[in-house]
RNA sequence: UCCUCAGUAGCUCAAUGGCAGAGCAUCCGGCUGUUAACCGGAGGGUUGUAGGUUCGAGUCCUACCUGAGGAGCCA
């Protein structure tokens, strides 16, 4: 800015308007709502960092900028200078006079914006979602989005692990082809990655401890409020570890970020509606169980009809049945040693008992589910061999996975957490795709 | 892929087989403390699509389309 445009008043955010109480100051954002009574407006403003509402008093004002208040449709941008006073009447705890503003682009009332303050439905909201994001609510979901993101990064990289991406375009399938994006690849067939674990595993034999950020994606044809059809995970890997040391660094790592949430982030979850108490639970030790604990909880619940069907021992838990288990406890519950037939190939086996796998859910409370998977991964090339001619998977296309344990294979674990999961539960929302800016599901690809 | 439900004004929803309605939004008017403000008025419709039954279909029947929730699968 030249210095001849320098503004008089100080430009600020809703957000710092209490530090200029008695003060003029110019915010700059858009129109969220006006009521008006007679003489008197009542513009309410938004401007990213928070809401306010001004006030603009016929007798008060020029009669151009009362008009041109007056004729302010919703979500026009505005420049708006005007003396900031503390009103216990308002919601925010301050209120503008307005004295002077400046229409950036007024919104055509011939087309309106489409979100009125009024109640709408979800595919209206979904076909919207480039304005629904200015909703106080989505805002602040975002708000809390980035905290667990930010959260999740301070943990790991505070704790000596190394951030390192694995790629988005893949090879050949590396756990079947049926859930996969494919992608063509200058004539030659790649596919979108479904996880970047196998990489991270060659990364964690190079620099120890690692984690990768980034997007999934998964063709699965689920259309339930848990899935989406991209969505980001965090993935921690840590050669030497094994599936206890996997357990206590999930447990401290997700207590981690629900505090961090609940001292940066308190307004916004409030905003939100969360039951707060929920959260105030989260501590360490989470509860240990077994698949056969967990198994025999759910025959104990079916013989007390709680649970509707009854569980063979074998199969893997449905949504009802992780919603069970996971009530019977007031934190995240950690179930480990599952059956290895129903699970990935690469997970170790439980040396006591071979059928088993040296893996681990950690089901969130409150019905929220799956929100962390992992294991200690498998460190003798010949099971590992053995494990992908079972499979029936490419060996050519893992040969370079095989590598790491040629190589110096030790024993290794890593989980990944599925950030949309994890803000739905810690939101305290209905449904993942209101954790994402713009979610894709097996029926949406716009906005 | 399967099960259940839904599609009527820009939005949210009514309408026993018998004239297509309301609230919100938009426009006009009123109100000096409104809190999804309120009060009065105006404009706004190919009832998802195609057939069928009937004197008459938004409503009943058939097929299809679109979407939502759930199952499976998964984080």
């Amino acid at each position: 800015m030249e210095p001849s445009e320098k503004l008089e008043t100080p430009v600020t955010t809703i957000r710092e308007i209490g530090q200029h109480e008695g003060q003029t100051v110019t915010l700059r954002g858009w129109l969220y709502n006006l009521r008006e009574s007679g003489k008197l407006l009542f513009p309410i403003f938004r401007d990213g960092s928070g809401v306010i509402q001004g006030v603009v008093a016929k007798n008060a004002v020029s009669p151009d900028l009362f008009d041109s208040i007056k004729g302010l449709t919703q979500e026009s941008s505005v420049i708006v200078t005007g003396k900031v006073r503390a009103d216990k009447r308002a919601p925010g705890g301050y209120e503008m006079d307005v004295t002077d503003a400046q229409v950036v682009q007024r919104v055509n009332p011939d087309d309106p914006y489409p979100i009125s303050p009024k109640e709408h439905g979800v595919d209206f909201l979904m076909e919207h979602r480039h304005l629904w994001l200015r909703s106080p609510r989505q805002a602040a979901i975002l708000r809390v989005r980035a905290e667990i993101i930010k959260a999740a990064r301070d943990y790991f990289d505070d704790r000596g692990f190394t951030l390192t991406d694995p790629p988005i375009l893949t090879p050949a399938a590396c756990e079947g082809t049926t859930t996969l994006f494919p992608v063509d690849y200058f004539d030659e067939q790649a596919y979108l990655t479904q996880s970047g674990q196998l990489y991270i595993e060659a990364t964690a034999m190079a620099l120890g401890k690692v984690y990768s950020f980034g997007p999934t994606f998964r063709a699965e044809k689920s259309k339930t409020r848990r899935h989406l059809t991209e969505f980001w995970m965090v993935e921690p890997e840590v050669a030497f570890a094994t599936l206890d040391d996997l357990m206590t660094l999930a447990e401290e790592f997700i207590t981690f970020i629900v505090k961090r949430c609940l001292e940066k982030r308190r307004p916004e979850l409030e905003t939100i509606g969360r039951d707060l108490s929920q959260l105030e639970k989260i501590a360490t030790p989470f509860p240990r169980i077994s698949y056969d604990e967990a198994v025999q909880m759910l025959q104990e619940g079916h013989a007390k009809g709680l649970v509707e069907n009854k569980f063979e021992w074998g199969g893997d838990f449905g949504s009802p049945d992780e919603t069970y288990v996971s009530s019977q406890f007031d934190r995240p519950v950690m179930v480990h040693r599952y059956p290895a037939a129903i699970k990935a190939f690469y997970m170790e086996p439980d040396p006591q008992r071979p059928e088993f796998a040296l893996c681990v859910d950690v089901l969130a409370p409150e019905g929220y589910g799956e929100i962390i998977g992992g294991s200690q991964r498998i460190g003798s090339y010949d099971l590992l061999l053995k494990r992908i001619h079972e499979h029936e998977l490419p060996e050519d296309a893992f040969k370079w996975y095989l590598d790491l344990r040629k190589f110096g294979g030790v024993p290794h674990a890593g989980f990944g957490m599925g950030i949309e999961r994890a803000v739905a539960w810690i939101c305290g929302l209905e449904h993942v795709r209101e954790t994402i800016p713009f979610p894709r599901t097996l029926h949406r690809l716009y906005p």
